[in-house]
DNA sequence: GTGCCTCGAGTTCC
DNA sequence: CTCGAGGCAC
């Protein structure tokens, strides 16, 4: 067809087609560049289709399509949107399955705040909507941004969208001067079916689902497309504050309200846990006529000064829970098992399903974790589905963990073909044949080949390049197993990648040979590289990809070693001399430690690291940050009773302030805290000359 | 030895 | 997201 005509001269009817035929092409291009790393045609004549269809679309903006190629930039972040990052992280919640979960949910912590079994604990219920979650900021009652949760610590500015919803006010009366509103956006059922009906007339995109139809409307890069779509909001929480909200949850979400936001009529105080669990019976009966989404009910403790007390894990606060529905299943047939062979050597089954639609997403393979899963048994050899095997042919019973993971659940036996066979796992590695052996007490069976096997080199080589690791933009996944698999421009080792352009020679004919590159992607690549020839010690530590040792585990090294040389040095002298060096750092045992020895013994891997470290410029750490309070970097220890807060409380406290906390006193104390009742302890520390304060002297000391 | 708590490693789909 | 297991405290 006329592909190339000028714009001018299009009819409705050809710039319609050709709209079409360039949302086509550009997502098709977009997906290979950003998805899959592989580029299908030269940046130059990308950025010329897209500009043929912006000039199109500006000269008949009635056409332009729900999925035009103008709002879907492929993320790359730069052209996305602007970062923000939170001022009070956002946390996601710890997951409850059943009853059983929820009573050690709530044991916990009682324990935690030493709470006997029948004292009052009142917690408040809410539906868990099956949205995306919002923060807002206000600044003396205008909203000031809006941002997405992203990976908790930033998140994506998305605040000319949120603007747009009805339900979320862009002015407050009577808020305090900061306010950070926290909730879910989503789509309500009707609104889902009416957008989902437009588009299928209109010919635009449909969503498979109201969570993704949320999403993906927050997301647009205009904004009156977002207008257009029919976005609701609850709140359910907050981030910063400039003053409380109130004693209580529900106060807090009272007021809330009050300011003019939606919170979930649902949500209840239940003062003892089988309130919890009723309440929970009552939302899923409803749950059908909701007219919205939900996936469960979330659970938080009432009161918020005990909230503050609890405080936080991890990734998660140890005051709420969140109470998930059973996950949906589908039932379909197992067509085959492939074996997967990961950087440390582990042999991962993966099933290979007829597709189904689980929940909304068509699903066609599925994780069968090990050996042991596939033939019934749990870790410890004790049966799992009364024994069941899985065989390929079997019915076999899916869902997603967590809404998210496929996974074989279950296998029915009455529909088995008659020849199925047991799977037979195998015993020799499939992508380079050396043994595959399972160490004892070990779930894995591991390939022995190392290095050798290019399966593990490969797997090793996107480990090196990934997010905490070198993180080289243009070299992800895929244009790693690319080069992997090139014969004119190899790269095989961590090494080989720093010498990618010396390689290549001046003209980069070799790269240039290659679909999808061109003169400005290639020094654009080499760009990205040359930037990471300087990389901070933790980032290498990680990127060697030593098993056990994962990004906290490198920046611990790295803090104590602080440079190359030493970390060097300690794991290339003798083995004992390492072993005491490395456990002796909080957070490093035997098993990692024999680990990183391992791992420098090895002659191939050494050789591997030594040319790759000729290459860099390796930063010092930095040295550890000593945190900024009266107990910073000493030891204490505590005994007898302490009244205003149990133990786990105070240590958690001590350690959020810098000190670490021991079991018994010794010359290296710095303080001991005697409650009430003291005993032996309290004599030792005196005889030590170890300072020894009471309780409310350890109150005044953090500040409580 | 037991029981947290966290981390590491492996997983899917968009 | 989940499982298994390492590391540490009791």
């Amino acid at each position: 067809m006329e592909a190339d005509r000028p714009v001018d001269k299009l009819t409705e009817a050809e710039a319609r087609a050709e709209l079409a035929r360039l949302a086509d092409l550009l997502d098709a291009a977009n997906r290979a560049y950003y998805q899959a790393d592989a580029p299908v045609m030269p940046d130059a004549e990308f950025d010329a289709l897209k500009r043929r269809n912006a000039a199109i679309e500006a000269r008949f903006p009635a056409l332009k399509r729900a999925d035009s190629p103008t709002e879907q930039v492929g993320a790359p972040p730069a052209e996305g949107f602007r970062k923000i990052r939170h001022a009070v992280r956002m946390l996601s919640l710890a997951n409850a399955f059943d009853e059983g979960d929820l009573r050690e949910f709530d044991a916990r912590i009682r324990r935690y705040l030493g709470l006997k079994d029948d004292a009052p604990l009142a917690y408040t219920a809410e539906p868990k909507i099956d949205g995306v979650s919002l923060s807002l900021r206000y600044e003396a009652g205008r909203l000031i941004h809006a941002a997405t949760r992203g990976d908790g610590e930033t998140g994506e500015d998305v605040t000319a969208n949120a603007a747009t919803i009805g339900e979320i006010p862009r002015r407050l009366t009577g808020a305090p001067d900061i306010l950070e509103v926290r909730g879910e956006v989503y789509m309500r059922h009707a609104d889902f079916q009416a957008l989902n009906a437009r588009a299928a007339e209109t010919g635009g995109r449909t969503f498979a689902n109201p969570r993704n139809a949320a999403a993906g409307s927050l997301r647009q890069l205009d904004p009156e497309i977002t207008r257009a779509r029919p976005l609701s909001f609850f709140a359910y929480s907050w981030g910063a504050l400039s003053e409380p909200l109130g004693a209580t949850q529900m106060a807090a979400l009272d007021r809330l309200r009050g300011l003019g936001f939606a919170v979930n009529p649902l949500t209840r105080i239940c003062a003892t846990l089988d309130e919890l669990i009723a309440h929970y019976r009552e939302i899923e009966t409803r749950r059908p006529d909701l007219g919205y989404d939900i996936d469960g009910v979330v659970y938080k403790v009432d009161d918020l000064a005990l909230q503050a007390r609890l405080g936080f894990r991890s990734t998660t606060p140890r005051w709420a829970i969140a109470h998930k529905f059973a996950a949906e299943t589908a039932w379909t047939v197992l067509e085959g098992i492939d074996i997967q062979v990961g950087r440390t050597g582990a042999l991962s089954p993966v099933a290979r399903l007829r597709p189904i639609n689980v929940g909304g997403v068509l699903v066609s393979n599925a994780t069968l974790h090990n050996e042991d899963y596939i033939e019934g048994r749990d870790s410890k050899g004790a049966p799992i589905r009364e024994g069941r095997d899985i065989r390929v042919g079997d019915r076999v019973k899916v869902y997603r963990a967590g809404d998210v993971i496929p996974k074989v659940a279950d296998v029915d036996l009455g529909a088995r073909p008659a020849d199925a066979q047991p799977f037979a796992f195998p015993e020799t590695c499939p992508e380079c044949g050396s043994p595959a052996v399972r160490e004892p007490g070990d779930s894995v069976r591991r390939c022995t080949g190392g290095l050798i096997c290019p399966a593990q080199a490969v797997e090793r080589l996107k480990h090196f390049v990934s997010r905490g690791a070198f993180d080289i933009e243009g070299l992800g996944a895929k244009q790693i197993e690319a080069f992997h698999n090139d014969d004119q421009l190899p790269v095989r080792t961590p090494a080989d990648i720093f010498t990618l352009e010396e390689r290549d020679g001046a003209n980069l004919t070799r790269l240039k040979n290659r679909m999808g590159w061109g003169e400005t992607s290639a020094r654009n690549l080499f760009r990205a590289i040359d930037e990471r020839r300087r990389i901070p010690l933790h980032r290498m530590i990680f990127a060697l990809g030593i098993r056990h040792v994962g990004e906290t585990a490198a920046q611990l090294l790295a803090r104590h070693f602080g440079s190359w040389r030493a970390f060097e040095t300690c794991l290339t002298g003798p083995a004992e001399e390492a072993m005491a060096e490395l456990t002796a750092i909080n957070g490093v045992g035997p098993v990692m430690a024999q680990s990183l020895i391992d791992a420098f013994a090895n002659e191939a891997e050494r050789r591997a690291i030594d040319e790759l470290a000729a290459h860099l410029e390796i930063e010092d750490a930095e040295a550890p940050r000593v945190a900024d309070s009266a107990i910073a970097g000493k030891t204490l220890v505590f005994t007898g009773t302490l009244t205003r807060m149990t133990r786990a409380e105070a240590k958690a406290r001590a350690e959020a302030l810098g000190a670490k906390v021991a079991g018994s006193v010794s010359a290296r104390t710095d303080l001991l805290v005697a409650g009430e009742g003291a005993g032996s302890k309290a004599g030792k520390a005196e005889a030590l000359g170890v300072t020894v304060i009471d309780e409310d002297a350890w109150l005044d000391l953090i500040g409580a």
